[in-house]
RNA sequence: GGUCCCGUAGCUCAGUAGGAUAGAGCAUCAGAUUCCUAAUCUGAGGGUCGCAGGUUCGAAUCCUGCCGGGAUCACCA
């Protein structure tokens, strides 16, 4: 339960008893009226500021508003507290009785506790990754995987129906380049002396086994067949070859995807699909012949004036006409993004969102007018642009080049630094910033890192189990037993952790519907940190230790508040995507 | 030049759909280990929320204009 979407209809209701009128004599505006946690928690559980937002409408002073709202919402049986305060604050204490019912929730959920039906089975689409598929994938890849990995986690926990898609870039001249260099690293499996690889091409050993699979399988059957058909194989070949690569490499990073989609199979048949989709746009009047403006500011010094086939974008929110297809008849690479979108939106999704890196900022408003054109304006589209991660070894920036094919993989980092802590740091910032990665922080002073900190309180809870077990003697504990102990809990700092427990519903919706993982992160850092805090007060005060040998039922009792985190870190932590231990050594 | 993002403590960053006295971590200083894992905890100092206007009961948050930093601009993929 949301207990402050639950306090909204509480307070709803209140401010209607209070029979209120618009002094214009109009309904009142209710919308705006919001419950949330107090930033101090010394001002009550939950603090609503109805009476400030209705006071001016209905010609009434806030404060004294506030007096009589808060008089009838202090007859609620579980508010042990009213009051008001500030402008017109009012704010509300919770009885004892109405937490234990909450953490008693919790434990009955268990790893369901936090989910949500907000999304209501909305059927969206998360586009993540899409590393063209000619090399290993490298460190800049990292963030966006990781963003849209939890993002699609978060959305599928919050109730929405989620598919997690990779656009294969397996077209184009990129891929060209490719098939010449596997077919050089073919000849070189044939012992030929091929020297250095020419500029233009991919220098990346990588490729090597790629052309040993090529002289495996066909011998030196390319060389005598015509180049266009050698270079056909070599590039279906090599696609299939990075494509088993970059999987490995995600699953490595414990990302999954649903659906690989080949921008190649658009181009099959002619280019049937892209030629549909762009008369589709042109049957709406979206698509002319004609010439674009030279760009503004500093002409590029090959610019040419061409007519083309443009996508009349700017009719539907972009700042320029965007070319489908090229002066010599081909399709632009956008063209194929038109037959793309089409096709998911043919799916049936209601929502597309885009991870993407921060050198596509300039793809955003085409995306956003491409959509608008498909589907009339129904089709919801979201852009998450990640800013860029900057790579550093003990403050100094590392530098990479992709032509001398030096860069650092994605794998050289998991390998390094370890998955959970590259997942979390890369969620424990929201991404609109850019990233500064230092490897030496990252692993040398691990204990600096959030993740121990967070993956440390998973392993305390099971530790305070094995004490428990042990000191009492028992086997394990069950959720009912724990259950009908909680009205013990009366600690302040117990019911705190009780309340910093009762926000992961409201965050889990907040943070889909913003679509903002990294919030988890940060409550998961803020929850570790008040679990410590209050297994530390049982160092300072015997009373507040978790297992009482003498006293059974409030040993119960605490471990089902023990419980409860545990269950909470272990889901956010499963929607971070990374591990919650059972012990940390 | 156009577009997008950023500017909060010495450093790295949060700031929950406009809320109350702006918060963490690191670093600095002072403390806690006969004790369920010290990978932890307690306390102290540290701020013109880039600048200037505007919107309103109320702005770090929304709007406008500046200043500073980054990304981007194509018949590329």
């Amino acid at each position: 339960m949301n207990i402050f979407a639950d306090f909204i209809d509480r307070v709803m209701k209140a401010v209607e008893s209070l029979d209120l009128r618009a002094k214009d004599g109009g309904a009142l505006d209710f919308s705006r009226i919001t419950v949330e946690p107090p930033r101090d928690s010394s001002h009550g559980d939950l603090a609503t500021n109805a009476a400030m937002v209705l006071s001016k409408a209905a010609g009434e002073n806030p404060r004294a508003l506030g007096e009589r709202l808060a008089k009838v919402l202090a007859e609620d049986p579980d508010v042990a507290e009213a009051t008001v305060a500030g402008p017109g604050f009012v704010n509300l204490r919770l009885g004892n009785a109405f937490w234990h019912a909450r953490l008693g929730e919790m434990l009955e959920l268990a790893g369901d506790y936090g989910r949500s039906t907000i999304g209501a089975g909305h059927k969206v689409n998360v586009e993540y990754v899409s590393a063209n598929p000619t090399g290993p994938m490298h460190v800049g890849h990292c963030r966006g995987a990781v963003v849209g990995d939890a993002l699609a986690n978060l959305l599928a926990f919050a109730g929405y129906d989620v598919t997690r898609e990779y656009y294969i870039n397996d077209a184009g001249v990129q891929i060209d380049v490719l098939g010449r260099s596997v077919l050089l690293r073919y000849r070189e499996a044939l012992g030929e002396d091929i020297g250095t690889i020419p500029e233009g091409l991919y220098p990346g050993d990588y490729l090597k086994p790629v052309g040993q699979a090529l002289v495996d399988e066909f011998g030196t059957k390319l060389l005598e067949m015509p180049e266009t058909d050698a270079l056909a194989i070599a590039k279906d070949r090599a696609v299939d070859a990075m494509m088993a690569m970059i999987r490995d490499d995600l699953a490595a990073l414990n990302v999954h995807h649903d659906v690989f989609f080949s921008e190649r199979s658009l181009h099959a048949g002619n280019g049937g699909a892209i030629r549909s989709a762009i008369n589709d746009l042109t049957m709406k009047g979206h698509v002319y012949k004609g010439k674009l403006p030279p760009p503004k500011g500093q002409l590029p010094e090959d610019w040419e004036d061409r007519e083309q086939t443009l996508f009349r974008s700017t009719q539907v929110g972009d700042d320029i006409d965007r070319p489908l297809i090229k002066s010599d008849g081909s399709f632009t690479y956008f063209a194929a993004d038109v037959a793309y979108m089409k096709d998911k939106y043919a799916r049936g999704f209601e929502h597309l969102i885009y991870v993407l890196g921060a050198d596509h900022g300039g793809y955003v408003k085409r995306l956003e007018a491409l959509a608008r054109a498909i589907s009339d304006g129904k089709l919801k589209l979201t852009v998450l642009l990640c800013q860029l991660v900057r790579l550093f070894r003990g403050g100094e920036p590392v530098r990479m080049s992709k032509r001398a094919g030096e860069f650092i993989t994605l794998r050289d980092v998991i390998d390094e630094v370890g998955r959970d802590p590259v997942r979390f740091m890369m969620l424990y910032r929201k991404p609109d910033a850019p990233l500064d990665f230092d490897f030496a922080k990252v692993t040398e002073q691990s204990k600096d890192n959030p993740v121990f900190y967070v993956q440390y309180a998973s392993a305390r809870c099971h530790s305070v189990f094995r004490q428990a077990k042990e000191q009492l003697g028992v086997e394990s504990f069950d959720r009912a037993t724990m259950r009908a102990a909680l009205h013990r809990l009366e600690d302040e700092g117990e019911l705190a952790l009780i309340r910093k427990l009762a926000e992961f519903p409201r965050l889990i919706e907040s943070a889909a519907q913003a679509m903002e993982p990294h919030r988890i992160a940060f409550y998961l850092y803020d929850l570790a940190s008040q679990f410590h805090q209050q297994w530390n007060r049982g160092t300072e005060s015997d009373s507040l230790r978790f297992v009482k040998v003498n006293d059974q039922e409030l040993t119960h009792a605490r471990l089902g508040l023990v419980q409860a985190v545990c269950d909470v870190v272990g889901s956010g932590l499963a929607l971070v995507g990374a591990d919650a231990p059972v012990e940390m050594r």
